[in-house]
DNA sequence: CTGCATCCTTTGGGATACTG
DNA sequence: CAGTATCCCAAAGGATGCAG
């Protein structure tokens, strides 16, 4: 019996949260999700690619805009992407051309997370992450 | 400007999966996310905790059933708890008890994440997440 | 341009023992 | 019961340089 919303032994395994049945699940999709696009940058890349198809420099660049500043290595990028990939959660596709061209996009299993990314942007919208990190907005920084 | 799910610099600033304006946010949802309920448990605590307050003793044990199995060291929890609970996302309560008694509930930040969890609930009602990690579900352990 | 090889530093998580 | 103190190990992340 998972501990997901329940965690009595014996319950109909019914999700309090959701009111959907969970009894078929052995895995609390909570500490799933977190092996699945856990690390720093997972959720951020199917974020920026839910647009369309970016490749490997573009998403490197983006990543830097809506994060802190400090950009990503390549040997970061290069891992997140692989392991996203094997994971079914990109595609990738190689153009044969020079210089090497490669575009990442969303696979059905990353577009099945979009829901709960849009759901994190609406909760983003609100200013509730900027206000638990204390993100200063004064609109310059200090001196 | 910030690169969600938007990669201009000079457009309106609306998020393109939810529809909403997002020019008087700085940094992205997807990463703030991350470090704020980043960590193995942290996201799999405000999911046992949705129901109302659990003790100490109560959250660990609950860790163990929905987790794979190992469970979660006294240390580990305790700092979990206490950073959860700096950043407001967890009330605290003791009572002057002997044997001593800790209660932890949602704080308003913390059930201002529930609709994400709902969604990680609602993506994990259809197994996606046990595809994607490959949990076999044959009812046994194979030999 | 895309990515791998090396090396290094930082962080996160675990084992064990102990205290108010 | 609810933690803290030490010590340790593994994993994540970063810097730099090089290659197809």
């Amino acid at each position: 019996m998972m501990a997901l919303d329940n965690d009595t032994d014996h319950g109909p395994g019914v999700s309090l949260l959701t009111g959907l049945d969970m009894s078929h699940i052995t895995l609390c999709p909570a500490i799933a999700f977190g092996k699945i696009v856990g690390g720093r940058y997972k959720l951020h890349i199917l974020c920026v690619l839910h647009r369309g198809p970016l490749r490997f420099g573009e998403i490197g660049r983006s990543l830097v805009k809506g994060g802190l500043g400090k950009p990503i290595t390549p040997r970061i990028l290069s891992r997140e992407l692989k392991d996203m990939t094997e994971l079914g959660l990109l595609h990738r596709q190689e153009f044969l051309v020079v210089p090497k061209k490669v575009e990442y996009s969303l696979a059905p299993r990353g577009r099945a997370l979009l829901p709960i990314l849009s759901e994190i942007v609406r909760w983003g919208a609100t200013g509730a992450h900027e206000d638990i990190l204390e993100i200063r907005k004064t609109g310059h920084w200090p001196r």
